[in-house]
DNA sequence: ATCTAATTATTAGGATTCTAATGAATTAGG
DNA sequence: CCTAATTCATTAGAATCCTAATAATTAGAT
C-alpha cells in the first residue's frame, strides 16, 4: 500500500509539477508552455544564437523549434536575421514586445520559485543541484547502455 | 558566461534527459515512451484500476489515455473490463503478452537507475526525495498563485 | 419515483514534439 | 577548382498530450 515511487517517477513527477504551475500563471498572458520557454531561453542567450544552439539549449530538436520561431515571429516578438558570417544560419532576436514578454516570464518564474522553494533548506537544496549535475554527467558521458561484444 | 541554471530548469533537463534514456532503450523493444510508461503504471496497480485513476497515477488527463488504451488493447497487450459495481467504469488488466513486456521495461527502468545512481551517496540521494516530496506539497497545498482582493 | 448533480469514458480538434527527408550553403580533399 | 561530405534550416508526417464537449451512468434531494 504505502508504495514508495522510485527516485526517476518523482524527479519526472515534480518537473511536470512545476512546469504545469508556471504554465497556469502565464496562461492568461497569452503564453503558451512552448513559447515561455523560448522567449525565456532567447532572452537568456544575450541576442547572438543560432537556432541549432537554441534548441540545443531548450532541449528540444531543431525541426520542433521551426514553427515556434514562426509562431512567435509572426505577432512580432523575436526576429530571424541571416547571420553575417554563415549564410545557412539564421540568429534569433527578441524584439521590444518580446522584450517585455520575458519581463513577465521572469517575474512568473521568480515567484514560482519562492513559493516552491522558501521553505525548503538551502542545504537541501544544494545538494540536490550538485546531485542533478553528477547524474546528468552520467547519463551524458556514461557508458553507452551496454554493448553487445562480437560484432565490428 | 558560466551562468548557472536556476533550480527548476536542471530539474526539467534532468527529467527530460532520463527519460530519454530509457526511450531509447526501450525503443528496439517496440516500445515508445507512451506506451512503457502506461504499461508499467498498469502493472504497479494490481490489476483493478480505474482508467480515471490510472491517469491520474501516470499523471496524465483521461483523455490522453483513452488512445493510448486503444492502442494496446488492439495489440493484446492489456484488456479493459467493465467494472461490475460501477458499469461506467472500466478497469484496466495486463493480459500475458502485457506482462512479458513489462518484465522488459522494469529491467532497463533497473539498470538506467543502477547507471545513472551508482556513484551517487546514498544520504544525498534521500535528501533529494524528502526536497522532491515538500516541493510537490507546497505546489499541491500551497496557496493558489495569488489572490487579487477586492473581487467577490 | 423522479429530477438534478456529479462522475466516467469517449470523441473532436488543436498544440507540441519527434524522426526522416530535402534544399541550400559551407568546408575539405584531391 | 571541383567534387564529396557536412552543416543549418526547413518541410512532411506521425506520436503524444491537452482542453472542450458529449453520452451514459450513478448519487443525492426532494
Amino acid at each position: 500500500m504505502a508504495d514508495l515511487l522510485s527516485f526517476e517517477l518523482s524527479l519526472v513527477e515534480l518537473a511536470h509539477k512545476w512546469r504545469r504551475v508556471v504554465d497556469d500563471e502565464l496562461r492568461p498572458f497569452g503564453l503558451s508552455q512552448a513559447t515561455w520557454r523560448t522567449l525565456y531561453f532567447i532572452s537568456r542567450t544575450g541576442g547572438e544564437i543560432s537556432q541549432k544552439d537554441l534548441a540545443f539549449a531548450i532541449g528540444i530538436e531543431g525541426p520542433s523549434l521551426v514553427h515556434l520561431l514562426d509562431q512567435l515571429e509572426n505577432v512580432r516578438l523575436i526576429e530571424r536575421r541571416v547571420s553575417r558570417t554563415d549564410r545557412r544560419a539564421k540568429s534569433v532576436h527578441l524584439l521590444d514586445k518580446g522584450s517585455t514578454q520575458v519581463e513577465i516570464i521572469q517575474d512568473v518564474l521568480s515567484q514560482v520559485r519562492h513559493r516552491l522553494l522558501d521553505d525548503i533548506d538551502p542545504a537541501q537544496l544544494e545538494s540536490c543541484s550538485e546531485v542533478f549535475a553528477q547524474i546528468l554527467d552520467n547519463a551524458e558521458n556514461g557508458k553507452p547502455a551496454q554493448m553487445v561484444t562480437g560484432d565490428v
